[in-house]
RNA sequence: GGUCCCGUAGCUCAGCUGGAUAGAGCAACAGCCUUCUAAGCUGUGGGUCAGAGGUUCGAAUCCUCUCGGGAUCGCCA
């Protein structure tokens, strides 16, 4: 159970409900839409009244009248129709704070019902380098899973690397035709074998012979064509390699790094069981499972060549999670544009049996379009590479950076480890503060933009906040006992005491953007009372022992949400002098 | 044509399990650095919440329709 300060509201309205004989269901609290009259309000009256037929005035001071008697509120008002207004009692807060300190946690609870989730994300495929398409499955995943592990749930994710589809077959049939066989094959790097891929792509989009090649080279790779395998096997392992890379640098971690060609046995088996059990019928050459809605299209298990489609794989792979990791949830982090793709999947899998009581789910995400609206593409036409622009995003930092020898003590790799976390902090949280469902529009501008709602914002308190703390410990200054004193002080401990409900609601609704908001309100909170209230020079002891306990919190809870965002936070953030 | 999503400030977006005066950032304008990092803070201006009906004591939020935009609809993944 949460401490969290809207949680122990709720618990003491719910007793003031039941004693008055009120539905407890209508006794939630929310943080006030005017803070210019409370800090929490509760709507219950209103709706109470209509069930009851009473004045929802006289229901509110009902209620109220009870609420008086805590003296953890400060006020407690019936205004307009009747709004019951709840300020809280500057000690309720201070006390709430002092246990925020001791708990790392922050007032967060932890999921009633833990569950074993299997993560989708990444997708990736061999031969082509990541684009900006990819940067979102990253950072959205990277970020529901930290989400999740942070609530107790166990996660493993797994890249699901796309080697097993037509473009392979589209590789292999290219290098045959420039070199006359696979001789060398193995020797070929990531860059080239991404520039034959594009090769093959031009080819097949104009020639149906040489498409139709493609597609028998995959069907023969799939079944085993050992020359084929071993140029396969070098394809699949340089690739791999060169988009660890990139996730390395994102800090998008996978615990699996299994890809569509392992779930190539179990295809087998899928199609047969679907066959035995008449779930599968032939249709035009291939085998296909309708779906309920007629108006869906079928899922086909086997095209009509004979090669498995990425929608068997998805479904066998299902059954592999279901079977190998006991997942009792699996979680799709895919482009929204697969939605119907997903559906159908999730239907095969549920006539099959192969996932019962496990919760499937396909949150999909929108595309990065450009300024006309349309997805992302670079002048040339071509998608934007991922590493093109974090390194498009790391030349904007530097230049608002020393370079290390303008500066003391720090030396060249620390300076570009800190151009590193604010670069990828920035082009994440540029993703991660748009709901995940809308796409957005991408601006090569943004990423040259480190002022408001951005990552190097939130960055930049925390820096703020570790040289205020460093300085603190070397004068010998404790944090202590929080006594809230002027507003933002006290709209500070509002706004930290808030967080368990939040990483309750980001978690709930698998929403990164709840905490980016979060982060980024928290910040902004933190820049005023920066800004008004002293610590260091601050001279009564107390008071400067309460605000550095503030200052404490906010510092970690800021770091705790950053991490949930799946991005770092320097220590220090330098600044070029002006 | 079927299904789904979207239309909120000049721009990019929050808010949408119905509630009080619709919020941020950017851009614009006006202030704030002998004081803990100005990547910051404070303030001002800016809105028929696409439009029309309906439900409701109350609608940006729920329902219907219209207009406008987008995604997707069997062998690419």
């Amino acid at each position: 159970m949460s401490l969290s300060i809207e949680n122990c509201l709720n618990q003491k309205l719910c007793t003031v409900f039941k004693k008055l004989g009120f539905d407890e269901k209508l006794a939630a609290v929310k943080v006030s839409d005017r803070p210019d009259l409370s800090d929490f309000q509760c709507n219950g009256a209103l709706a109470l009244a209509k069930s009851a037929h009473k004045n929802p005035r006289e229901i509110g001071a009902q209620i109220a009248a009870e609420l008086e008697k805590d003296a953890d509120f400060a006020k407690i008002s019936v205004d307009g129709p009747g709004f019951l207004n709840l300020t809280l009692a500057s000690e309720f807060i201070g006390r709430t704070m002092d246990a925020a300190a001791g708990d790392e946690r922050f007032g967060a609870g932890k999921s009633a019902a833990p569950r074993k989730i299997v993560m989708d994300f990444g997708g990736p495929n061999v031969a082509k380098a990541l684009h900006v398409g990819h940067l979102r499955s990253a950072a959205i995943g990277e970020s529901i899973r930290r989400i999740k592990l942070f609530m107790g749930h166990e996660v493993i994710s797994d890249v699901h690397f796309g080697d097993w589809g037509t473009p392979m077959g589209m590789i292999l049939a290219q290098i045959i035709a420039e070199d006359g066989n696979l001789a060398k094959a193995e020797s070929y790097d990531i860059d080239q074998i991404s520039a034959i891929y594009k090769r093959a792509n031009l080819k097949c989009k104009e020639d149906d012979a040489a498409k139709e090649t493609a597609r028998r080279i995959t069907a023969e790779l799939q079944n085993g064509n050992p020359e084929y395998r071993r140029a396969w096997q070098h394809l699949r392992a340089v690739s791999v390699a060169a988009v660890k890379k990139i996730y390395d640098i994102l800090d998008a971690h996978f615990d699996l790094w299994l890809g569509e060609s392992d779930a190539h046995e179990t295809c087998g088996k899928i199609v047969a069981a679907a066959a035995a059990q008449k779930i599968s019928e032939i249709d035009d050459g291939a085998a296909i499972i309708r779906m309920d809605d007629e108006s869906k299209p079928p899922l086909i298990l086997v095209k009509s060549d004979g090669g498995f489609g990425y929608q068997l794989t998805d479904v066998a792979t299902i059954k592999m999670r279901v079977d190998d990791l006991q997942a009792q949830e699996i979680i799709y982090v895919v482009d929204k544009r697969q939605a119907l793709h997903f559906e159908q999947v999730f239907e095969a899998a549920q006539k099959l049996n192969l996932a019962p009581n496990v919760n499937l789910r396909h949150i999909g995400f929108g595309t990065v379009n450009g300024v006309d609206g349309k997805p992302f593409k670079t002048r040339d036409g071509g998608v934007m590479n991922l590493l093109d622009l974090l390194e498009l995003s790391k030349n904007k930092v530097r230049e608002s950076m020393p370079a290390a020898n303008e500066v003391e003590g720090y030396s060249a790799d620390e300076i570009e480890k800190m151009v590193t976390q604010i670069a990828v902090g920035a082009v994440k949280f540029q993703d991660l503060k748009n709901n995940i469902a809308s796409g957005y529009v991408f601006e090569t501008d943004d990423f040259a933009r480190f002022e408001g709602r951005t990552g190097p914002y939130i960055q930049y308190a925390i820096a703020r906040l570790n040289s205020i703390l460093r300085k603190a410990a070397a004068a010998g200054l404790q944090p202590a006992e929080v006594i809230v004193g002027n507003r933002e002080e006290r709209d500070l401990a509002l706004k930290i005491a808030q967080f368990g409900n939040v990483a309750a609601r980001a978690e709930e609704s698998c929403e990164p953007s709840v905490i980016s908001d979060y982060a980024y309100t928290l910040a902004q909170v933190f820049s005023s009372f920066y800004n008004t209230s002293p610590i260091l020079s601050e001279t009564d002891v107390k008071i400067a022992a309460s605000r550095l306990r503030l200052a404490t919190l906010t510092r970690d809870l800021l770091k705790l949400n950053l991490y949930l965002l799946g991005i770092e936070a320097p220590e220090v953030m330098l600044k070029k002098a002006a």
